[in-house]
DNA sequence: CAGGAAATAATTTGATCATATTCTGGGGCA
DNA sequence: TGCCCCAGAATATGATCAAATTATTTCCTG
């Protein structure tokens, strides 16, 4: 019904067909990801077999997956659904957070060679001309690649993905905290953060990249905290 | 709510029939966990399906969630193996646990009861036969339970998945490395973290914690390096 | 006679398996 | 040595069975 390309069109065709199982993986991941799946939503796997056009067996793999990673939880026997977050959780992802990013930053900045800066850059840009379009899915798509760029940058495979594991925590609640607030007061700290790195003052970097976090995190906890036990 | 008819209070009687994929599942984590499945050693769907007595779906689904939490890897082509840590790997879990665990005691400290104490210590009691016994396997697994126990105490269960799935990741190298070394000469640090726990001394207890995590990964490492890439 | 609660019937969903299909790697043959 | 074919492994489907949730019915009480 709703959904379309199911096969055979995939985006570059020369790709090496992969396999269903890792498609609906990454369809889903998106949709949790960028809030498609509103916190508390729950899907089945019947359900999810047939919006998506596949057998059950390749969707049931995905999910495995996606609830390892704690991008869904197994909410009693019968229900898998996007986490809510408590405030306690939102407390644990801001402190982890403050960990990771920074340190991964840090890394990065030793590491980056002048097209990873270009690249960065790019990505800031054209998310500057997303907030400036309010263009709400665009912003939070881009802000995720900014850093996940960044995370690869630093070449450190289980810090990473550490960070990318609690992304996918909150990706769920910034899409409603966004929603809420619109696009426009959320200014990043990107900026000083290229510069930082450009100065290859990896210091700098860590510190600018925290004080990203920090504000975008508190202001999911602020808005949490007034919206009551929902996010 | 609507669910309460599960009677927690019987222990054994009336077990809720875990799923054959959950059962393999964890069958197929302690075998990572405590180094049955050495690093490097490959497994495949269907070898894995007869030596299980089960199908390849809930096979599947195990092997899948495993990779998912970084206890597997899916080497590129056709292979599923427990990965073989390179220095930088080490490096960074050293990092990571050097950050995670001693933030978990010291919550742990916070919030622990009598009982918990009481747990920690019997589990610590049955270390130091097993380590006066020599007995490898036993003292793997009693060590794991130590920490777990401690993280589950901490209440902070998005920091617990996170330690525990660095664990998973140095499981296996740990076991070749004491299994190289004997047991006798890994004195660890339980006995000053709970003596701190005790006095409520949050921060000795953190810092317990970091040099038994310190004393075990560095040996981990030094193992590493002294037999090649191979651990 | 009406309202509600408990029991039962029905439908939905999850778990597992047997089987078909596709793909990879290796061995045999030129 | 290099190419092609085949065995075997992994992927994917649909069917089947079991469990649970929902809907319905019935019976009891006020």
């Amino acid at each position: 019904m709703t959904t379309t390309a199911q096969h055979l069109s995939t985006p570059e065709a020369a790709l090496p067909r992969l396999p269903a199982h890792e498609v609906i993986y990454r369809q889903l991941r998106d949709l949790v990801l960028f809030g498609d799946l509103a916190p508390g939503e729950a899907v089945t796997i019947q359900g999810l077999s047939e919006r998506l056009g596949a057998g059950m067996t390749p969707v049931r793999e995905a999910l495995r997956r996606l609830i390892a990673e704690g991008a869904l939880v197994f909410q009693g026997n019968r229900r898998v659904s996007v986490p809510l977050l408590s405030a306690d959780n939102i407390s644990e992802l801001i402190l982890a957070r403050q960990w990771v990013d920074p340190h991964l930053a840090l890394r990065a900045t030793e590491r980056a060679r002048l097209s990873d800066l270009n690249q960065l850059r790019a990505l800031d840009d054209e998310l500057d001309v997303a907030i400036a379009r309010g263009d709400l899915r665009a912003y939070l798509e881009l802000n995720y690649r900014f850093h996940k760029r960044l995370y690869e940058i630093a070449e450190a495979p289980i810090l990473a993905r550490m960070a990318d594991g609690l992304w996918l925590r909150f990706g769920p609640s910034l899409r409603v905290v966004c929603g809420r607030m619109g696009t426009q007061n959320l200014p990043d700290k990107h900026k000083a953060m290229l510069e930082a790195m450009q100065a290859r003052d990896s210091e700098a970097a860590a510190r600018a990249i925290r004080e990203d976090v920090i504000q975008g995190m508190e202001q999911v906890r602020q808005s949490l905290e007034h919206s009551g036990a929902l996010c």
